[in-house]
Order: structure tokens, then C-alpha cells, then sequence
DNA sequence: AAAAACCTACCAACTGATAGGTGGTTTTGT
DNA sequence: ACAAAACCACCTATCAGTTGGTAGGTTTTT
């Protein structure tokens, strides 16, 4: 939106602390993880932090936006790629073990953003409206290609892969991908 | 263990300090919730809630284990006057609905708990596992009378009761128990 | 010279926790 | 029956450390 003034060591510095954002946010918590920590990661003050965020809720808002944006378009690409459903799921699962912090961020964060004066509050509310929406019209088309079971849900498919996450990340011996596949099981044809 | 040495007036008020936390937990976590917080919705100082626990991990600890204790067997004894395993998986889902507060508790503190050096991270690794094996044996019970589907798993069921119950918290008009009846249809024998 | 990229030096508010009390109730010794 | 000792339920005052954030200056790059 607004014309940003950074040379390109600038872009360079917001990339790095944007990482060490991430990274903290998803292992303590928003509320967690402080200013300082961020600072310290990548080896500045608090307020040259500050000087590339204008307060912490706003790189609160810049770590989400930033994934946000690139997770949409990738699932039905991947699935064209694939061929089947089935092999769809399985490797965005793959793909969010193989990056397990931000499948922390997002887990610790949608979590914490339940409570309605979080500032993330209102970013899941709508995540979660419109992932929904997306699962539900891909599984509509799955349905149509006699991919998957009529009884499949988009805010079931949802759920199951949220909460064999949290599973996961509590207990890295867990089988994620076993269990993912007694769900396809489930839910197949 | 220790015998305690606390009138009836004190063990009232150890009582309401545990509501109290336990309300505050749910909505901002443990890192967000302070004991000052606490210690203000008890009429309290600080110091007066911790003369009735050493400190706030204590308090954290107590919380989490007055809950966990009646947890356990309430399923199957549920599910025996329900008489089906659906009903009986409905009518938990209907009681944690109805402690809302509660349930928010363990959404909100489990993510948090992903943090190897959260506190209640081993709490959380132990009640998952128990858990697990809990809805496991349960759900061959289910099985082997004809109830459910061989493709039913523990795992995946605690991952779609927990998804659905973060969408729900985030999302008070989300229909969490049609969306739970999706999935015990797909579970269908 | 202008602007970006920081820094130091703060600030008020809040964190969990401790020390050492005060007033009331209960238990004990006689 | 009655005082003294013990104990419980808190309090005030304070601690050192941390929180997000600001003001204003200095260095580096363009």
C-alpha cells in the first residue's frame, strides 16, 4: 500500500527480523515472546526493531500477512500436479512438517487469537472463514471427480489436519501421515 | 499427600482462586494471565494468592489436575446409559460446550504447551498420550458391537474434536455438532 | 545534503516473588 | 474457665527484572 523508502540492505534487515519474528512468535507466543527477544536474534535494539515496525502488534500483523499470502493458490496447484487428492493432502501436510515453525506460529497463535481481544483475533476468525470456503468448494470438486465420499466436510478435514498438528508438534514421535491416511481412509470412495 | 492445614474458610478460597485461574488461563493463556490478575478477580493481593500456592506454576499445576480427574471416566459411562457411541461422543462434545470456559482452558494452554519449556508441556504430552489410547480401546469397544467403522481411529478422533473446537471458540455461530455428525457419518458402519 | 539505519538513554507500567508484619481464630496447658 | 501459644489468612512494602514504546542523537549509505 504505502510506498516504502528502504534501500535494499533495509528490505534485507525487515526479511531477517520478519524470520526471527516468526520464529519466536511460534515457539513462546505472541505474548511470549518480547520486542527484546526479536531484537536480540537479529542483533539490534528494541527500537531498531521499531525503527522497520511501527509497534510489535504491527509485526505481529506483517509475520501473518506474509504467509498468508503465499499458502492459498498452492493447494489446488498441487493438486493438478499430483493427480489425486489423496497425494494432495499428503504433501501439504509434508510440506507443513518439513516447515514445523510456522506450523507452530500457527497453531500457538490461533490458539492464543480465541480470546477476542487478541490482536490476531479478528485474522483467524477470517482465515478460518475462508479456508473453510476453500476446502469445501475443493472437496465439492473431488466429490465430482469420485475422488472422496460424499460424507466429507470441509470443516472436518480441517479439524483433522489442525488437530493431528497439535498431536505432532507435542510429541514428534506421533505419526502424523499414518494418521492422516486412516482419515483418507475414511473419507475415500 | 502433605497434610493440609486449612479451615474451611481457606479451602473456600483456594477453591475460588482455582476458578479464578482457571477462567483467566482459558481466555489469555498462562503467559498472558498474571497473578495480579488473579489475586484482583478473588479480592486478593498477590501475595494473598500465593500463600495459598507457592507460586504460579503451583497454581498452573492445580488447575490442570482438578480438571484432569474427572475427565477420565465420565465416557464410558456416558456412553453405557447413551447406548450409542455416537450419542455418547455428541453428548461430550455437548458438555464441553457447555464449560465453554473450560474447554478454551485446554485449546488455549495445550497450543501453548508445544513449547518444550512451557510448564505444562509434559502435562499436555501425558494427557495426549493417555487420551489416545483412552478413545483407541473405546473405539474397538465400538467396533467389535457393530458400532463403527473399522476405518475409525483414536488419534483421528481427538484431532477432530479438538479442530472442531478451536473453529467453534473462534467462531461461536460455527455449528460445531452438525460438523461433528459429518464426521461420526463418515465413521458409520 | 538528504535520508535511511540505526543507537543510547530513558520511561511508566507491569512481572513473579519475598520479607516481615497484623489481626483474628484455634489449640493447648493449667 | 481462661490465658498463652500457635497458627492461619491475609496485608503492605518492596524487590529486581521485563514489558512496549519514545525522544533525540549519531553513523552510514545514497
Amino acid at each position: 500500500m504505502a510506498a516504502r523508502k528502504l534501500s535494499t540492505v533495509g528490505a534485507a534487515r525487515r526479511e531477517q527480523i520478519l524470520d526471527a519474528a516468526r520464529d519466536l512468535f511460534s515457539i513462546k507466543g505472541y505474548r511470549g515472546a518480547s520486542l527484546r527477544d526479536v531484537a536480540a536474534q537479529v542483533g539490534l535494539t528494541p527500537a531498531g526493531v521499531l525503527h522497520y515496525f511501527p509497534s510489535k502488534e504491527a509485526l505481529l500483523a506483517a509475520v501473518l500477512q506474509q504467509r498468508d499470502d503465499t499458502d492459498i493458490p498452492w493447494f489446488e496447484t498441487t493438486w493438478a500436479q499430483a493427480g489425486s487428492f489423496r497425494e494432495a493432502t499428503r504433501e501439504l501436510m509434508a510440506r507443513n512438517m518439513a516447515a514445523a515453525g510456522v506450523m507452530r506460529l500457527f497453531v500457538t497463535l490461533s490458539a492464543e487469537a480465541v480470546d477476542p481481544r487478541h490482536p490476531a483475533h479478528e485474522f483467524f476468525r477470517h482465515r478460518y472463514r475462508t479456508s473453510r470456503e476453500l476446502f469445501s468448494s475443493t472437496l465439492d470438486k473431488a466429490k465430482s471427480r469420485g475422488e472422496v465420499s460424499d460424507t466429507a466436510m470441509g470443516p472436518v478435514l480441517i479439524a483433522v489436519l489442525d488437530g493431528l498438528q497439535t498431536q505432532w508438534l507435542l510429541e514428534p514421535d506421533f505419526d502424523l501421515l499414518a494418521s492422516l491416511d486412516d482419515y483418507l481412509d475414511t473419507i475415500a470412495p
